[in-house]
DNA sequence: AAGTGGACCTGCTAGC
DNA sequence: TGCTAGCAGGTCCACT
């Protein structure tokens, strides 16, 4: 589910009722990706300094240490006022003195990993490797024509890597490319600097436009409040098979990379 | 080193 | 109506 807008709407509906919580309890449901890390008992008592975002990650910086929370395909997290007891889908529970905090994740790809610093251990090594994040300066037609030099998979795989830019997902990769006008097809080592330049604000187009939009809903994503997304309705290409170009009228195609769909427009999408 | 495919796990939907 | 195959927002790991 989650790519950069969801988390960071996640993020943003979550820090300010949760900067100064104290941990009551902790509560695991069924494995996750990763184990905790930790024993739950000693996240009792401790404060949550801030909630940050690295890529499609969530730092909860406590006191002492902190955990990271990836939502994997399928995961959400919600701060509700009451202690609803826990569906079959509830993996995680932070029980707080400013609400629950819970992660629902049917699919468990997702992860909670307590890291004594940021950095540290299995957290780290997570982090490690990222890419830029797409709204920092230093992501640049430079940097990406660098990042993909040498490389000769598709533009569209080198996007979703996350090594060059994170945050960049199935859908708002084959987003990205439609804006850019680029097929997800052309070899990385092909991309022009004239059009590594595009792709660059094609990324931060869409992920601006997302994340205005409260992100996207395909099935299940809510943000901490409950509230649903909206850009899946704003989608010009991503689960569009067979319709109709916004631009040309042509059909939408869908074709396999690397296992994932990808959507495009044949006309304005060029090599 | 870079690229590829499999693995993880569950739910939903289209199609027979 | 009921079953099954295929697909789903991610990304790590083993292998070539």
């Amino acid at each position: 589910m989650p790519e950069l807008p969801e988390v960071e709407v996640t993020r943003l509906s979550l820090v300010d009722r949760l900067r100064g919580a104290r941990i009551d309890a902790v509560r695991l449901g069924k494995p996750l990706r990763w184990p905790l890390g930790c024993e739950p008992g000693t996240l009792v008592g401790r404060r949550v300094a801030d909630v940050a975002r690295r890529g499609k990650y969530l730092w909860f910086a406590l006191d002492q240490g902190g955990l990271l929370v990836h939502l994997g395909m399928s995961g959400s997290l919600s701060l509700s006022p009451g202690g609803a007891a826990p569906g079959p889908w509830d993996h995680f529970d932070l029980v707080t003195d400013r609400g629950l905090l819970r992660l629902t994740d049917p699919r468990r790809f997702g992860a909670v990993v307590w890291a004594a610093a940021p950095g540290d251990g299995l957290s780290g090594r997570l982090l490690a490797g990222l890419g830029v994040e797409p709204f920092d300066a230093a992501f640049d037609a430079e940097w990406l024509h660098r990042g993909l030099r040498g490389r000769r998979i598709a533009v569209k795989q080198a996007l979703l890597a996350g090594n060059i830019v994170v945050g960049v997902g199935n859908i708002y990769a084959s987003e990205a490319l439609f804006l850019a006008g680029i097929d997800p097809r052309l070899r990385s080592d092909r991309l022009s600097r004239p059009r590594c330049e595009r792709l660059v604000s094609a990324v931060r187009q869409v992920l601006s436009q997302a994340l205005a939009l409260g992100g996207s809903t395909l099935r299940d994503f809510r943000d901490a409040h409950g509230m649903n997304g909206e850009f899946q309705d704003a989608a010009r290409v991503y689960d569009r098979e067979g319709l109709a170009c916004v631009d040309c009228g042509q059909p939408i195609r869908r074709i396999v990379q690397g296992q994932r769909s990808t959507y495009f427009c044949a006309r304005c999408q060029r090599r």
